[in-house]
DNA sequence: CTTCGACTTGAACAAAGTGCAAGTCACTTC
DNA sequence: GAAGTGACTTGCACTTTGTTCAAGTCGAAG
């Protein structure tokens, strides 16, 4: 009962959902095949490799994002938007992040990862040399708030998954690691704080909180720095702000 | 000829150098047996899984870094030092950002995460709960740039060990990333400036700007806040800001 | 009707994590 | 010193998962 041949777009869109639902561990080509009632190996014919595959719904999940019109907003709330979107996209897509610290979506990866950044700014009229290290700084800590929203998720899916077994599996960790941070006796007291923490619980806002305070730093140092130049390299004078 | 008995401890440490080495699709069971002169599963014995293990090793690495001392240096100074070492330390170990990526970390995760960047602040003095938002802010800020280290040194690894098919292969995928780009096409000429670049250049200082402009910025944001305030939680007013 | 190329399939291989029954060896106990 | 105990090691084998491959099926073109 063989239906209508299979196509790359639909192996990719069901690659996506499974990697939605479970992250980058639940994605194997035979649940794949078997959810698209092919055999395992028929993937194989569309797609180079698993890691190919990965890649390529990578590549479409970031077409998710779109650039802020400039027209109708000023900089700082365009490049909110945009850095918002991008963390956004990351936490519907947690297995991006992973990707991304395994090297999956390395290669290209530092130009992507570059370009969606500058698309922050160019989009919100910043352009040259600042831009780039201003960029990248809001770019960093969109992705680095993306992985521990990543971390969360895998814990969260671990949790629903496989029951009461994994629970205490996670209490064993945090156990394990509480005798490590003890040596820390400062961080105690937060420490047990945040085990007792309810992983489902709201997020906090540090994520605005950071955002803005970051572009108040980056307003100023680049508003210190842009009476004296036009020109586009310049990287040098920037080394005496360390 | 078995020698002297296997120790934990000898076992994380040369875990630790095979993950260093070749990350943590390199460290398997049976090459870290061979390396140790005993069988794979001997280290079954000691150590409950490799995910355990993993986590073990993170354990060790973390201890690392330690909290500069508060009596001899100002707080920005302090938190530099901090998150310069700390990010150092994710650069040497690369994988303990995958590991981070992809759950092995977690269970205890947030609770560590979440301390080790408190101690940046609480060792430069600043406490409550703004110190929470600050501290979250920074970490974030240093993680994801150790993210994109670490996706950078797995290209490296990667390039460097299995010769110029693996140049190809990346070839390859850069221009596969382009095809997607091109339809940002302001960003063209930047992204095929980033496909010519080295891999092996020296970074540019990027990581320093971006440190100094978020402190920049959350010196401004608390010491706006702090004329009214003396207490602990005060979660509520923070909202404002965004 | 034949052929060709797009596409699928099942068997099979290799790598890697892990459990298990059976050992070995040092040290204690009588 | 004999017997035993428990720490530790080993080889085998099972499982999951990525991937290859020879052998198909099927529809359209000639």
């Amino acid at each position: 009962m063989p239906r209508d041949t299979l196509t790359r777009e639909q192996i990719v869109q069901t690659a996506i959902e499974l990697l939605d639902a479970d992250g980058l561990e639940g994605l194997n080509m035979r649940s794949l095949g078997r959810r698209l009632d092919s055999a395992a190996t028929a993937v194989y014919w569309h797609v180079k490799s698993k890691d190919n595959l990965v890649t390529l719904a990578g590549d479409q999940v970031w077409d998710e994002i779109e650039l802020p019109d400039l027209q109708t907003v000023d900089w700082r709330s365009a490049a909110t938007s945009m850095a918002t979107d991008l963390y956004a996209m990351f936490t519907r897509h947690p297995w991006l992040v992973q990707a991304l610290a395994s090297h999956l979506f390395h290669g290209s990866g530092k130009a992507r990862h570059d370009d969606h950044t500058l698309a922050v700014y160019e989009a919100a009229g910043f352009v040259g040399a600042e831009a780039d290290q201003a960029a990248a700084t809001v770019f960093m800590f969109v992705l680095g708030n993306a992985l521990g929203e990543s971390a969360n998720a895998s814990l969260k899916r671990r949790l629903g998954r496989d029951g009461g077994d994994a629970e205490e599996r996670i209490r064993d960790t945090v156990a394990q690691a509480s005798e490590t941070a003890m040596r820390f006796p400062r961080l105690r007291a937060r420490l047990e704080a945040a085990a007792a923490t309810d992983y489902g619980a709201a997020p906090d806002n540090s994520f605005e909180f950071g955002l803005q305070a970051i572009f108040d730093g980056l307003e100023s140092q680049l508003a210190a720095r842009r009476p004296g130049r036009g020109g586009v390299s310049g990287r040098g004078d920037l080394d005496r702000v360390v």
